[in-house]
Parts: C-alpha cells; sequence; structure tokens
DNA sequence: CCAGGTTTTCGCCTAACAGTCGAAAACATA
DNA sequence: TATGTTTTCGACTGTTAGGCGAAAACCTGG
C-alpha cells in the first residue's frame, strides 16, 4: 500500500484515451419465440456476421442518448424509452480494429410494433443465433439472462406485451422470455396480486375461432417496478421508506 | 431511418476518445452502521472533498483489474474478489478537468477485516455522509440502492459476515444495510430454508454477557447464487436448466 | 445452589401461495 | 337448438412463509 497520493495522475504521462460505444440488444417476441435484433456486417472484421445495432459515442452525448440516435439509423422506433443499462465491456482486444469500450443495453419491443428495419437488418431467435461479430453473442446472453430475472420481480412485460393483452398472450410472451412453460392460472394471480395488472373493463375481444372472449388487462403502470418478493427483508409495515421497493397492497 | 450504412463509419472524420476510470463503492459494516471508503481530495477540482478510489483505465486493463490496482492504493485488501460492475457514467461534465466516463463497482469487505488504509482515507457512514467530490454521491446512493436489493436474492452475505458468525451478527449486518429492523427468526428461517447457510457445528462462540450460546453458522457457498423468488416463475420442478437460479431443494 | 436476567432456539398457529380440477360463461358453427 | 371451443372463475389441497411465545442454555448475584 502506497501514500496516498492521487493514484492516477492527470499531469504527466499523458492517459489513455478509448473508442467508446454504446450496443443495444433489441429484444422482440415475434410469433412465440424470442427474437433479437442484428444487422449483417458488409465489410471487414466480421464481414458477413451479425452484429449488435449501435455505434460510438459523440462528443457530446449521453451513452443512452448515443444510442437512441445509433438505433434510429436500424430501426424506426418512436418510442425507445426503455433502456436499462447492462455491463460494461472492456477487453482490449474485442475489436480487432483497436480497442473499443462497449456498454451493452437492453430495449424491448412490444409484440404488436412491427418497425421497419434495412434491408441489411432482421431479427433472430436467440435459440438458434447466426455466427455474430465480436463479442455480441456472449453480450445477447447475458442480456438474455437479465431480461429473464427482470420479468420475474419487476413489471417489464408492459414494455413486452401490447398495451391491453388476454392473459393468454401475456403467458405466450412470459413462456417466450423465460423459456419454460409457466401455469396461466397463476400467472394471472400473481400479477393481479401483486397489481401489476388490471381488467381494462373491455372484456372482449373479437374471437375469431369460437370461444369465451377473453378479458382485456393493461399494466397498471408504464414505469419501471420492482418489487420485493421475500416479507422477511420488506420494511415494517406502512413505514415504507421513500425508496420503498414493493408497493403494499392497499385495496 | 436511412439506409443501412455502417452507423458511425470509423473511417472519415476522426472519432472522439475518451478517458475511462473505474471507481469503487466499498462497503463495510462498522459498529454497526454501513461505511463507505473514500480518500480526501488535495488539489483541486473538489480539494477538501471526498472521493471514492479508483482511477484511470491503463492501455492494457480490464476495467476489473485497473481497479483492483488502483485499490491496493487505497486500502490493503487481499481479498479484492467480489466486484461486482454497477453502471456507467457518461454525462459530458462530470468531471469539470475533462470528459471522463466511468464505471462504478461494488465491493464489500468482511465485518472481521481490518484493512489499514492511508492517513488521507476513512470510513464514512453512508447515512452522514461529507461533502464529496464529482457525482460520486450519487454513485454511492445508486450502489447503496444494489447492495440493498442484492441482499435480499443472493448469498452475497458471506461477503458481508465473517466465516463463522451468530444468527445475530448476520442480523445486525443486514439491518445496517437494508435500513430497517429485519426479525432474527425469520432471517436464520429464510436463508436456512434457501440452503444458503449452515450450521458450523461449533455450537457455541464463548459470550460475554449471559444468555445462551449462540450456534455458528457459515455461507454454504462463496461465490455469488442469486435465488429466483417467485415459484410460478421457476422452471418446473427438477428440469432445471443449465443456468439454473434457484437449487431445487434437494436433501 | 437457587433466583433472576439475558440471549438464542424451537415449535405452533395462521396467512399466503402454488397447483389442479371442474363448472360455468360466452362465443362459433351446424 | 345442439355441439364444440375457448376462456374465466371458484373450490379444494398441499406447501411455504411469517409472527409470536415458550423453552433452552448460559450468566451473575445472593
Amino acid at each position: 500500500m502506497t501514500r496516498g497520493v492521487e493514484s492516477a495522475p492527470r499531469a504527466g504521462s499523458t492517459p489513455a484515451h478509448y473508442l467508446h460505444e454504446a450496443l443495444a440488444v433489441v429484444f422482440q417476441v415475434r410469433e412465440g419465440s424470442l427474437h433479437v435484433l442484428a444487422w449483417r456486417r458488409a465489410r471487414d472484421p466480421f464481414a458477413g456476421s451479425w452484429a449488435l445495432p449501435g455505434g460510438l459515442l459523440g462528443p457530446h452525448e449521453l451513452l443512452g442518448a448515443s444510442l437512441s440516435r445509433h438505433l434510429a439509423h436500424k430501426v424506426d422506433l418512436a418510442d425507445v424509452a426503455s433502456l436499462i443499462q447492462l455491463e460494461t465491456r472492456s477487453d482490449e482486444d474485442r475489436d480487432p480494429r483497436g480497442r473499443t469500450i462497449a456498454t451493452a443495453y437492453l430495449v424491448v419491443v412490444a409484440t404488436d410494433r412491427h418497425p421497419l428495419v434495412p434491408e441489411d437488418t432482421a431479427w433472430h431467435p436467440v435459440d438458434d443465433l447466426p455466427a455474430m461479430a465480436f463479442d455480441h453473442a456472449s453480450i445477447v446472453a447475458s442480456a438474455r439472462e437479465r431480461l429473464r430475472a427482470t420479468l420475474t420481480y419487476t413489471n417489464i412485460g408492459y414494455a413486452l406485451a401490447p398495451r391491453e393483452f388476454t392473459i393468454a398472450e401475456l403467458r405466450a410472451i412470459y413462456v417466450a422470455c423465460i423459456g419454460h412453460p409457466i401455469a396461466a392460472t397463476n400467472l394471472q394471480r400473481v400479477l393481479l396480486r401483486r397489481r401489476l395488472i388490471e381488467a381494462t373493463g373491455t372484456t372482449a375481444p373479437p374471437t375469431r375461432a369460437g370461444g369465451r372472449p377473453a378479458t382485456r388487462y393493461r399494466f397498471r403502470d408504464r414505469r419501471l417496478i420492482v418489487s420485493n418478493p421475500f416479507a422477511a427483508f420488506r420494511p415494517p409495515e406502512g413505514l415504507s421508506r421513500a425508496s420503498s421497493p414493493t408497493r403494499t397492497r392497499a385495496d
């Protein structure tokens, strides 16, 4: 342990500067399975491989704003609101052209949206990814795990599902993201009990092949709400602090 | 939406490079309350204010390795193993000397460790922080929230507590981190039920002021394990995939 | 050695939760 | 009107979780 001088003096040996890029892992549930948006690289390195949308950070940008700007080149998303920052990769050789630090973001697109994409861009099922450039396959994998976890203890479903949906539709979305079957009855009860969703009253969607029309639900809140499951760790009833995690049920 | 050309061409207008620093939010429970490690800046900007340990990323370093290197200047921690990456801040004016991107890490120190620190470095209670430099106060706040959440659904307590501890000691640590009282009985049962802790057998610590001697416990695993609370979202029994979140109880 | 105090542990009771089943509702078609 | 389909809703059962109080195990002081 040395003396407490400023550890990496700004003066002196000129410090190193790095390129910094923001990358988006854009997920959407399409035809019952989870897909990720990627574009096909035309030139080396990794010509022909698929890459995540994103690009270099500009001199006066925030990372999130930069990502939105670059994303606009690959997909016409008016509502790229729910950007969740994932992780920052600093591996020296992750880009053979030169060292580039990357910050990955998670973006989800509702199932009823059909954004236009350029010719070189396409949706790929995450369970059957093509060859991907750089460390993007690894980034997708970690983003998927994060999505799965986030789905279980937040209301992020509001960004995956249409504004109104039936329980069966919502279940299909959850199954695609989580990767194993879950019971529709339980899903409905859990989300209702946590007061994350509510019936819209517009009880009937026009069905096309018989059957009782399903009641439509919506997410009560369209902002991210994280809930704290274990009561043992929750603040005492009624004394919830400013940053209260779980909304205590108040009917 | 433009044509799918590579969005930020490397060639052409020379892209901007940035300084990148890693910052550590080092937490320790001391005398029953949560403290964070900071050092007092001697020179401007923010002379006299307190700053988080950390420093600039070197040309051939990973962020985590860089942080460990810089951290060694401020605290003699042989076991800086549990580095959890938090978030990356890119605000343009967060450092008045020039744009510097910062990636924050969460580090926790067990209560029985007493690492030496330089003169300019000290532990500060997070509930009564002194004036902090840059955006470090905000980083500490978000790190604290992350610690609180992590504590409820992982076994990160293994890095906060000594290798062996009593339930009362562990409860004090949890209370300090979470910030509100929790019941010792529930804590014990929750952690036992999730099979995160186990009795050591060395049932008796020498008590100094009466009372039944508490049995000592240890964390079964010293790696981070995240558990998935809601059973409705868990994979069907026995079919847990490779990345299984919760260990299914198998006695 | 026993009474009183302290701390931890254990057991019981109730509430909440998960999973299954079946009945009923609301539609379509023949 | 009869039949099939799809969804909703309620009931029931077994499991898990959380709160509370009693008992266990130690200390000190008389």
